[in-house]
RNA sequence: UCCUCAGUAGCUCAGUUGGUUAGAGCAUCUGACUGUUAAUCAGAGGGUCGUUGGUUCGAGCCCAACCUGAGGAGCCA
């Protein structure tokens, strides 16, 4: 017999039929309820045991952790959590899981901190928490896909090995065939990479965006969506070694179309998993206000999960150039009175993590989008404004996450590139594929990258990059 | 990479000024229980105190180095 997802099941209303579930124990109680769940959703299935007629040794194999087939009768329950149960006819142990065993690892009922839960990262997906927040990327991903799919774009998958260094976002994990202990060598000692599996030295990408670009220039609309890879020492709670990035770029497109286009997919993606998540994230949200209880009232969120999460779909994002929030700031209690760390004293400053926290949390209190930032401390591909000292890149800031989008538009004029690449030292015979898209059929363009944990990280309302990724990969990190 | 904090039972934590046999709650096991849902009640088992070295008559506690984790910073998405 075909067995029944409990998700379905537990809006059922064929009530005296037969079905069979599938699932894991979550809790057997009283000898007699079976908290079954199969991940279909965060809810449980209680499947009612009698006793009296189920032989001893599947009773005795009735354990947190094990896997159960139940075969049964739908019935309105009469207890009172739940609107409907199984009254099991028959029960099969599918996998056993000694309970001995069972203590050691996060499966046994009881609180576990997020840390413990990390260690097991294999079984952690088994607690209603990291279901939750996996059902929850899991639609935000496909959300993802539908938006751009309905808005004329293409998917283009962009290559994970590459050979250029030159896309400047970062620190690269280098890939090679050599034996590392051994690796040819040119007369002058340094490694001879031109015996190397490529011919060359070749490194996991850092970003899609250049590639994309030149497809760009041709389908007219794509985005990239795959993960991307930084060897940066960095060790936040926003950081990951390996992510997934979203990398839209359009052709024909200047910087407003695309702080557009950012504002309009992210308020998308959002409004995808209120109406499709909704379990899911009434959980996350309890959870949230559970925790947030025992904090002191200054850290406390102003506002439950999913009323921040209609805030970004129902309010503007406040669009401030570089220039306006330097004002801002200057003028600003906290830099008046020094209690920042890093003093804003004049344009062309780089804004630190504090100064984005408080034009997001403090004072506009909504998502932002700064832009023309100072050519000086952005990357070499941003086009020029005529002003000669701004470039037309721009950020969104969101609150508790800081930068969730970076993007810009494109350098599209040749002479003016390769300028900037000959200042900022990028290596333009690297980059030759790219500069010939400025010179064949160049255009207006743009595009952004949006990193996917961080948004997943938002939307779940967590606090650890690290728990919004099934394997998270961070320095000193590579289990499972 | 830098700063701060932490590491004691399966988990969360307590452990006084360095002093006899290192404690609690939960979890687990055994028994009881036909409407439980953080089940309940009675009993039991469970420890290389992160690692290495040092100080000391004596170290969970003091010192050093290292490892791991968390928070913050930098880098960024």
């Amino acid at each position: 017999m075909k067995h029944t997802k409990i998700a379905e099941l537990l809006k059922s209303d064929l009530f005296l039929q037969d079905f069979t579930v599938k699932g894991w124990v979550r809790a057997f109680r009283s000898n007699r309820f079976i908290a079954l769940n199969d991940g279909s959703t965060l809810n449980n299935l209680q499947c009612v045991v009698d006793f009296e007629n189920t032989p001893e040794e599947v009773l005795e194999e009735i354990n947190v952790g094990a896997a159960i087939e139940v075969r049964g009768m739908l019935k309105e329950s009469e207890g009172k959590g739940q609107r409907v149960e199984i009254e099991a006819k028959e029960i099969k142990i599918l996998g056993i899981a000694n309970p001995e065993d069972v203590k050691k690892t996060i499966l046994s009922p009881k609180r576990h901190s997020l840390e413990k839960l990390r260690e097991q990262a294999h079984l952690r997906v088994r607690t209603n928490t990291f279901g939750a927040i996996m059902r929850v990327r899991s639609q935000l991903s496909f959300a993802v896909h539908q938006y751009f799919n309905k808005n004329g774009f293409n998917y283009v998958n962009t290559p994970i090995i590459t050979g250029s260094d030159a896309e400047g976002a970062g620190e690269m994990f280098k890939v090679t065939n050599f034996d590392i202990k051994n690796p040819p060598k040119k007369e002058d000692g340094s490694i001879d990479y031109k015996e190397d599996f490529f011919g060359k030295e070749s490194n996991l990408t850092v970003s899609g965006q250049l590639e994309a670009e030149t497809y760009a220039l041709g389908l007219g609309q794509v985005y990239t969506f795959g993960p991307t890879f930084r060897a940066e020492n960095s060790n936040t709670s926003r950081h990951l070694a390996e992510f997934w990035m979203i990398e839209p770029e359009v052709a024909f497109c200047d910087l407003d179309g695309n702080m557009d286009l950012a504002e309009d997919f992210i308020k998308y993606v959002i409004q995808y998993i209120l109406e499709n998540c909704e379990d899911d994230l009434a959980f996350l949200e309890d959870r949230l206000a559970q925790e947030d209880k025992s904090k002191p009232q200054a850290e406390r969120s102003p506002m439950l999960l999913r009323e921040k999460l209609r805030f970004v779909v129902e309010n503007q994002f406040k669009r401030v150039s570089y220039t306006e929030a330097i004002d801002i700031l200057k003028n600003s209690k906290p830099n008046k009175k020094k209690k920042f760390n890093y003093i804003i004293e004049e344009w062309g400053a780089d804004l630190q993590s504090e100064h984005e926290r408080y034009l997001v949390e403090k004072h506009f209190k909504s998502p932002v989008i700064l832009f023309d930032y100072p050519a000086k401390i952005k990357a070499f591909y941003m086009r020029l404004n005529d002003d000669g000292k701004t470039v037309r890149a721009m950020d969104i800031l969101f609150p508790g996450i800081g930068e969730i989008v970076g993007g810009s538009q494109r350098e599209e004029r040749l002479d003016v590139l390769e300028t900037k690449m000959k200042e900022l030292g990028v290596d333009e015979k690297e980059l030759w594929w790219y500069l010939d898209t400025r010179r064949f059929g160049t255009c207006v363009h743009s595009g952004f990258g949006l990193g996917f944990e961080r948004l997943v990280l938002f939307a779940t309302g967590m606090g650890n990059i690290r728990d919004v990724i099934p394997f998270p990969r961070t320095p000193k990190n590579a289990e499972f």
